[in-house]
RNA sequence: UGGGGCGUCGCCAAGCGGUAAGGCACAGGGUUUUGAUCCCUGCAUACCUAGGUUCGAAUCCUAGCGCCCCAG
């Protein structure tokens, strides 16, 4: 290489799929640097602090590497641009997604701004996903691992940012990133997968949220509102969830299981319906706004392709109506079970992610 | 107080003399960069209490205790 050399920066979190991206990228002939972002400071009262591990991880991965490692800390930005409009819609009874807007306002805003004054001329990151440049525009290509694939979070980047982004291990699968990192001797081959909210890591969500959102305890109807049980606030639960609803054998019902199906955040009220046939689990269609297409054009007034309203479910096709502007009314082939406000629909037309939004 | 019924895991609920089904709930684990869903595993040496009859009882008998219903 010569003088022309690009430089990268990479989001480094100490696990197995960034430190493999990295690696891809020395392979490719990039200049690398690494750089671990710490965006939650943990209550130094409580429990175990993951984020040390991981930087200790991602420091000796730079150390194999020989890549210089940064360091930054957007936990004051995560705070204001994600964490709390996460509490605004919990307090609305919605459920929104974390991690969808830390992609967002984290890892491809701030971080991406943090780099350029590093002087990167691209970002990357260990997602499983695929960028494609075609007819001077980028399109987000689904991962060729279709069970790991991430452009369910990844629907709200712009063309500017996708011009500047690699996704290193997009084109491989998570068993061969493990074999690599073996091969490699990297020192985390074999770490666990993380999960749970982007660095808020695994925690019991609803100890975590108490701690933001006081306990606002209710009844627990059936829809024709026979009390079945308590709740401790609307927040803790989403619609179709399961467990923690408390219910057991009730005399006068059969033995199926509970389900919430809705909110009545007037009332305070949970409603529950039994089995997971339930009519009222299902919705034929949503509505949503403020769309965000990942290449400019908007669609037609009708138009038709695949959604998912959650992430790691197949996508189902589905029908758009506008409503106005980047608003529209889903409707899908056959009912989908437990469409709910807060969370993000996206759009796909074969192997490329088209956009999404919020359901409302 | 008379008459009838019932007391089995946190909740429903099988069992009807042969050595405690199942479901829900719950707990732990797996899958998973959301909260969920889903999958796996676990969960009554014990059947209101005390006696008795039996080789053997949650199942039969007796007496208590508790609850429910009808009478009143």
């Amino acid at each position: 290489m010569n003088g022309k050399t690009k430089r990268v920066i990479i989001g480094l979190s100490g696990g197995v799929d960034s430190s493999v991206a990295a690696f891809m990228l020395l392979q490719e002939g990039y200049e690398v640097e690494g750089l671990f972002m710490k965006n939650w400071e943990e209550d130094d009262s409580d429990d175990y602090c993951p984020s040390a591990q991981d930087l200790h991880d991602a420091q000796m991965i730079c150390d194999i590497l020989n890549i210089k490692l940064h360091t930054v800390n957007f936990s004051n930005e995560y705070w204001d641009h994600v964490f709390e409009h996460c509490l605004t819609e919990l307090r609305q009874g919605r459920t929104p997604n974390p991690d969808v807007l830390c992609n967002r306002e984290i890892k491809f805003k701030a971080f991406y701004n943090y780099a350029l004054q590093l002087g990167a001329d691209y970002i990357a990151t260990g997602h499983y996903a695929q960028i494609k440049h075609a007819s001077n525009c980028y399109y987000l290509h689904r991962a060729r691992d279709q069970n790991k694939d991430q452009t369910y979070f990844l629907y709200n980047l712009e063309q500017p940012i996708l011009a500047k982004t690699l996704f290193p291990i997009g084109h491989v699968t998570k068993p061969e990133v493990r074999k690599i990192a073996i091969e490699k001797k990297l020192p985390n081959a074999n770490k666990k997968d993380s999960t749970g909210i982007c660095f808020i890591g695994k925690r019991k969500f609803k100890q975590f949220i108490t701690k933001y959102l006081p306990l606002q305890p209710g009844p627990i109807v059936t829809p024709d509102r026979t009390i079945v049980g308590q709740h401790d606030g609307l927040m803790f639960y989403t619609l179709g969830q399961r467990q923690g609803l408390m219910i057991g054998g009730h005399a006068d019902y059969s033995g199926l299981p509970w389900y919430v199906v809705g909110k009545d955040l007037t009332e305070n009220t949970l409603i529950v319906a039994q089995g997971d046939s339930h009519p009222l689990l299902y919705k034929q269609s949503l509505e949503t706004a403020g769309v965000h297409w990942i290449t400019k054009h908007n669609p037609s007034e009708q138009f038709a392709c695949t959604a998912k309203i959650r992430y790691r479910q197949m996508d189902v096709p589905c029908h758009l109506a506008a409503l106005g502007e980047n608003a529209y009314k889903v409707t899908f082939e056959n009912p989908e079970r437990s469409v709910t406000p807060g969370q993000s629909i996206v759009f796909y037309q074969q192997e490329i992610c088209l956009g999404g939004g919020i359901i409302q």
